[in-house]
RNA sequence: GUGGGUAUAGCUUAGUCGGUUAAAGCGCCGGAUUGUGGUUCCGGAGACCGAGGGUUCGAGUCCCUUUACCCACCCCA
């Protein structure tokens, strides 16, 4: 009988067991960090009614969103986690307090062609402050603190988090007569680091029609060298909007320290603007030292009215996205994943081998109530596939009842690491296991401390 | 959406000018070792060469079609 091929699809991520758990720990720890700065969790639906997710309409997201229908119904995937925010803010509004500060983590789809580092379906770690109204710029400074301590809970080092103001190019392109062309101007700018300063100046004179001075004087700003807020002095006064954006720039970099965040993972960079146009101030770009070539893996900025498609309620907003998956994979690529995180599904494997399997399941329920992990291995194999199979797990103890425990009311415990073992009372040994396991689960699941090179 | 590339064992790949039995490493299974895994040694299973059609005495190899996947652009996390 033919079999039908067992495939998955293209831009979808499967994990293996000990990468999974190994995702599952990043995951935790951003629930983790999430929680240390009052953020609470929020789930909503993959799916949505597709007038709800399109509210918004036109663009390249609504070319990219999976679509269809079940009987009368029309409904979409959501593409991200800021659309379902919206909309279960202006539901709820009522209800919640403001500041009101959420993390989201879970799975988002986009139909887009799928490449290295681009996927179709991907998890997005979100957290976002929405104001009633007004919303104080001291949230935006609190962000670059939650990404670093957020990725340094990770594992990672070798990052920064780049900070700029979209205010202060806003301004700037008013001055610079720019401010019907701003989105694209923008857009082009953002490539600096890509395609160089050349084919920028060229990009914006001939195909934006950017005057060649003009053009000039956008590249001058971004370019300059030293302390980026120098050059931003030089044009102070000359437009409200561009002073506004420089005040909140500082406003978000004086107290980084404070913060906790490093120097060395922080800058501010003008060029950066993000190419969603619903970011109306302050925005994030964090990519990795070592591998910009991926591109953003953490970006996010401040909005002014997050859910004006659903309510008149002014709701503006602030707020990251880390690409999960997309870290996950890169990391992984890369070599970086910490494999002496504790990966086994257990910490224990409680081996019988005699017929009176009482003692073993007693010794599995004693290690459990001490919160040690234990699985009982009830397969009738030789001894040698049991030790296997705690090896190929990496379960790191194996715990064995033979006839000669029973009969001196005693366990053997092999370390499977060192391959000691010990034979002692099942009480005795449970705590000692306990002990040993407190070390090894301290471990962070990144270690990118060693970049490799080829 | 646009442009390029690839498809051979579970995985990564080799396969000459079209020639007879499609090769290797890793992995898997078994044994050496019936109460000792991970190392080593020995043995074994596993491939209608992505699918469909064509050229030919003969196709993994050449041609056409198709599907899937990969890379890049666009855009993004």
């Amino acid at each position: 009988m033919s079999k039908v091929t067992p495939r998955t699809l293209s831009g979808f991520m499967e994990l293996l067991p000990a990468r999974q758990v190994q995702f599952d720990l990043m995951v935790a720890r951003l629930r983790e960090t999430f929680s240390l700065y009052g953020f609470t969790p929020l789930d909503t639906p993959l799916l949505e009614s597709s007038e709800v997710l399109l509210a918004k309409g036109g663009g390249d997201t609504e070319k990219q969103i999976y679509r269809f229908t079940k009987g009368e119904s029309d409904l979409s995937l959501r593409f991200d986690l800021t659309v379902p925010l919206a909309k279960y803010v202006a539901q709820n509004a009522g209800q919640l307090v403001f500041p009101f500060r959420r993390f989201q983590i879970g799975k988002v789809y986009r139909g887009e062609r799928a490449q290295r580092g681009r996927f179709r379906e991907f998890y997005q770690a979100d957290i976002d402050i929405i104001g009633d109204g007004e919303l104080g710029i001291g949230n935006d400074a609190e962000i670059p603190g939650i990404i670093y301590n957020a990725f340094n809970a990770l594992g990672l080092r070798n990052f920064v988090i780049r900070v700029n103001n979209r205010k202060i190019l806003t301004g700037y392109y008013e001055i610079l007569g720019l401010s019907d062309k701003a989105q694209d101007v923008m857009r082009t700018v953002d490539k600096l680091d890509k395609i160089g300063a050349d084919k920028v100046s060229a990009l914006l004179t001939d195909e934006l029609g950017v005057a060649p001075e003009a053009a000039a004087q956008v590249l001058a700003l971004i370019s300059h060298t030293g302390d980026p807020f120098d050059a931003l002095e030089q044009y102070a006064g000359r437009n409200a909007t561009f002073d506004l954006g420089v005040s909140e720039l500082r406003a978000v970099t004086r107290d980084l320290a404070a913060f906790g965040v490093p120097e060395a993972n922080f800058r501010v960079d003008l060029t950066i603007a993000r190419g969603l146009d619903y970011y109306t101030g302050t925005v994030f770009e964090t990519t990795l030292t070592a591998h910009p070539e991926i591109g953003s893996i953490c970006s996010g900025g401040r909005y002014d009215d997050l859910a004006g498609y659903y309510t008149d309620r002014k709701l503006p907003g602030v707020g990251i996205s880390i690409g999960l998956t997309r870290l996950f994979f890169v990391l992984e690529d890369c070599g970086y994943l910490n494999d002496a995180v504790l990966t086994a599904p257990a910490d224990v494997l409680v081996v019988p081998m005699t017929d009176d399997t009482s003692h073993a399941v007693q010794l599995a329920t004693a290690l459990r109530k001490l919160g040690v992990r234990a699985q009982i291995y009830s397969e009738n194999k030789k001894f040698k596939q049991k030790l296997a199979y705690a090896d190929r797990l990496g379960i790191p103890f194996v715990a064995l009842l033979g006839e000669d425990e029973l009969a001196a009311g005693k366990v053997t415990i092999k370390d499977m690491r060192s391959g000691e073992q010990t034979t002692a009372s099942a009480a005795l040994l449970c705590e000692g296991i306990r002990d040993k396991l407190s070390g090894l689960k301290a471990a962070k699941p990144i270690n990118d401390a060693k970049p490799i090179v080829d």
